[in-house]
DNA sequence: ACCTGAACACCGTTCAAGT
DNA sequence: ACCTGAACACCGTTCAAGT
């Protein structure tokens, strides 16, 4: 039933995605739900569960950075799959057991690498919202494919006034680039993934426990 | 209005905020509102902008590297005052002028200090996920205060069974950790804005136009 | 022509009425 | 005891009926 919600949320989005919607789905009469879970709550942080059970451990083998940058791309896709799921990985009620069981590895990753205690608070802050940020862009603003970016970014531009233009020169700048040269979406967030590691690198060292 | 209807939403929350209670804030009939706005999808995009208007246009006296930094914790703060706003300021409708006024300060600031055309595209992905990710990440967490941070920590570490603790076993160091220690979001903030910021600095020269 | 109250098609959830 | 259909208190939005 939970794998339902999902299936669900994803086809339709988190507004098309209501208990009546499920229940139909699933051919039951709406209240037979409520036998499953308490409310419509609990179902949506089961089904969060069920996206954390989508994404890989850090795999230690190939060091820290790798096992990092692995689960960053690992989190995101996802967040890309289930976009309803953005923005409740983290939800304030009672976490499950797959969310608890990531996080605990992705702790214990860093700590294994020598990590101190301060520094994997700072790269569990940094990475994860990154990843959060990054998706909930790519959410919102969504065009899909770099084709689709440079039709949406050729749009705007020709709804453009001439007034707008004088007064946004360096925007107008940016979705004219981008026209041409188009955004990806995947290299966009592997080159920002990327200074992250790095700075991470150079101040691995420097980040004593306080 | 738009001005009471982002007041309200500070109030009651993006649940609450709905057009009844608006309309009995201001003291009229409900229907009086699509007077002004289509509708609520409309509403909210003009509450948005209005969200944008708070955030400071990057100062380039003092540098890029501070000036990004300046307006990345103006735009949190702005994020954390009206936490409803975190996930609709990129919103794919057509966006507002202080949205668009401060992208095209934000673009121009990096252009006019020696950052080519792909390494604007790339600061500003960055920085805006990382502040996006990181306010969202506050908002569905949400403890306030580090002392309540602390308390939450203890109760996590309570309810954890002898059994989860043997499960998740780095998971608990952390909660412990917190609960001696604290936790401070904006320090935390600062720590990962520092590493972004160093980070750019370093690449700054590599990136070139493709 | 204009304003607005009633109404429509929903929603999550409750609860009593049937078996 | 259990299941479920009707109902409740909402929601955003429409629209016809009044002025």
């Amino acid at each position: 039933m939970l794998r339902a919600g999902v299936v669900l949320a994803d086809q339709v989005g988190i507004d098309g995605f209501t208990m009546r919607t499920l229940a139909e789905k699933l051919g039951v009469v709406p209240m037979a739900l409520y036998k499953h879970v308490a409310n419509k709550q609990e179902l949506l942080e089961g089904m969060v569960d069920l996206v954390w059970a989508e994404v890989t451990e850090p795999e230690g083998g190939y060091g820290w950075k790798q096992a990092m940058r692995d689960r960053a791309v690992s989190l995101r896709a996802a967040l890309f799959r289930h976009r309803w799921a953005v923005g409740r990985m983290e939800a304030a009620g009672r976490p499950g057991p797959e969310n608890l069981r990531q996080h605990n590895a992705l702790l214990g990753c860093l700590r294994e690498n020598g990590f101190s205690f301060r520094a994997t608070v700072h790269v569990t802050s940094l990475l994860d919202a990154y990843v959060y940020g990054f998706a909930l862009q790519q959410e919102t603003l969504s065009f899909e494919t770099p084709e689709e970016s440079a039709e949406a970014a050729a749009a705007t531009r020709d709804a453009e006034s001439a007034e707008a233009a004088a007064r946004y020169p360096y925007l107008l700048e940016v979705v004219e680039e981008l026209a041409k040269e188009g955004y990806d979406y995947d290299t966009e967030f592997g080159v920002g993934l990327d200074v992250l590691l790095d700075g991470i690198e150079v101040l691995r060292g420097s980040w004593r426990d306080g």
